[in-house]
DNA sequence: GCGGAAGAACTTACACCGTAAGCCTAAGGT
DNA sequence: ACCTTAGGCTTACGGTGTAAGTTCTTCCGC
């Protein structure tokens, strides 16, 4: 080493009018709580962990605990910081200007956008446990629930109907929004190239439909389902809605 | 300890006929993938670790790499199983004879069936990464996959009706599974007690809508609703077909 | 019976993980 | 000038997955 170039000097800097770059950011707990969002969205959840987020962050992993009780804890505290991204969301409404279906249908789309944007952390929504049994995925803080069940109602929904048009939008945005991040994953999954030469042993195939379809199989029509199969949801809640 | 009674006299159970505890079950691939699940569906999946899970088969962890690559590859054995567990229903089919209605629903409530028989290992059979993207879960296996699809064509499904139905049955079953097994886990879940003199910090909560309908929101009509969206989206493939 | 080969388990070792407990330094109030 | 306190660092412990090497057991050809 010639005379530590690497070593920055701290007066300098300040004398610069540049802040010293410790302590200058006391890392609050947002910012935790957004660089283990931003990593997980970058490289995945397994590969996050306490020692490495803080080495994103400048700082040793125990400093974290200053701000963090733990790793499930901000893991928890991660899903909330998604949810209220979706707050955020202009298009999102807070009680129903043209018809509960528009009101749901601007959730719906919202909930989807948030699961697009963040398909590596998606998956936590849904399966990080809930505090109450009906605290459903991905739907996953009070105030939504609240906000949903206060909109049908507004809209003369009966409290039984509200309550069957929860359940059963929560369960088809799950499945459809998990689904379609999971094929976006599996793009960018583990490269799994064949090396020279190498040679996968496959086991004796014949599946000759699965074969023939595999072209349909693979196409993506997962925006064009997604608002098709929202429809019908819709159908069957105002179904739901005159029954009661 | 009077004179050791927990040491077996090997000699004297070959005398009677017993075989001696080590080296008789050589530690299958099979036993060894059964008792994860074991462990799984008992305590959970974060407890389960190669050190444990060897504790259990009466063996050091390192003795289970002979069987299996490793952790990952274990988990997706775990994953296999379950699906091969279900080719064992009865109630199931390998092509309709009543109508792909009633083929259908009998697939159907043989996945929902694994699902409550396993709800701690579930969430495994979704979250797993799938090999092909068209591959989707719960329908994990190109066999179920090319059942699925062969069922629906021999009953005069077009190829793209097939698929349509195909994925809006994966959809379906997952969203509602999931959410049904997830509740299953919340009533397991850890106790989680207010110690004496403890006092837990609500936030201010104003929820009014929550907090009436709280009863409505925490009955459990899992399999009510089941049937009911089953139909329905039986139904919606009916028209898919129709449409096609 | 015996030597050797092969299989199946055990032992050791390493890097990494979450986190409990304590220490050190610098800023701010008195 | 002192003390408090915040905000980070260091150390340490038990646990994890797993690579590599070792030891024991069993069986087979002679």
């Amino acid at each position: 080493m010639s005379r530590g170039d690497d070593i920055v000097d701290a007066d300098a800097d300040a004398v610069a009018g540049k802040e010293p770059p410790s302590a200058r950011l006391p890392l609050d707990r947002d910012r935790i709580v957004a660089a283990a969002l931003g990593f997980i969205d970058e490289f995945g959840l397994p590969g996050l962990s306490m020692r490495r987020l803080g080495g994103i962050l400048g700082v040793e992993a125990m400093s974290l605990y200053r701000y963090v009780p733990g790793r499930e804890n901000l893991l928890d505290a991660v899903v909330e910081s998604i949810l209220e991204e979706m707050r955020l969301d202009e298009e999102l409404l807070d009680e129903p200007r043209d018809g509960w279906q528009d009101f749901l249908q601007r959730m719906a789309h919202g909930i989807r956008r948030i699961a697009l944007a963040h398909p590596q952390a998606f998956p936590l929504v849904a399966s990080r446990p809930v505090e109450a049994p009906w605290l459903r995925p991905p739907l996953r803080s009070v105030r939504w629930v609240e906000t949903f069940l206060n909109g049908l109602i507004s809209e003369g929904f009966s409290d039984d109907a509200a309550v069957g048009a929860y359940r059963g939008f929560t369960s088809f945005l799950l499945g459809h929004l998990l689904l379609e991040v999971s094929t976006h994953g599996a793009d960018v999954g583990p490269l799994d190239v064949l090396e020279d030469g190498e040679q996968r042993n496959e086991k004796p195939w014949d599946y000759p439909t699965v074969d023939r379809l595999q072209g349909a199989l693979s196409q993506d029509h997962a925006a064009i389902e997604f608002e098709e199969a929202l429809e019908d949801l819709l159908n069957r809640i105002a179904l739901i809605n005159a029954e009661s």
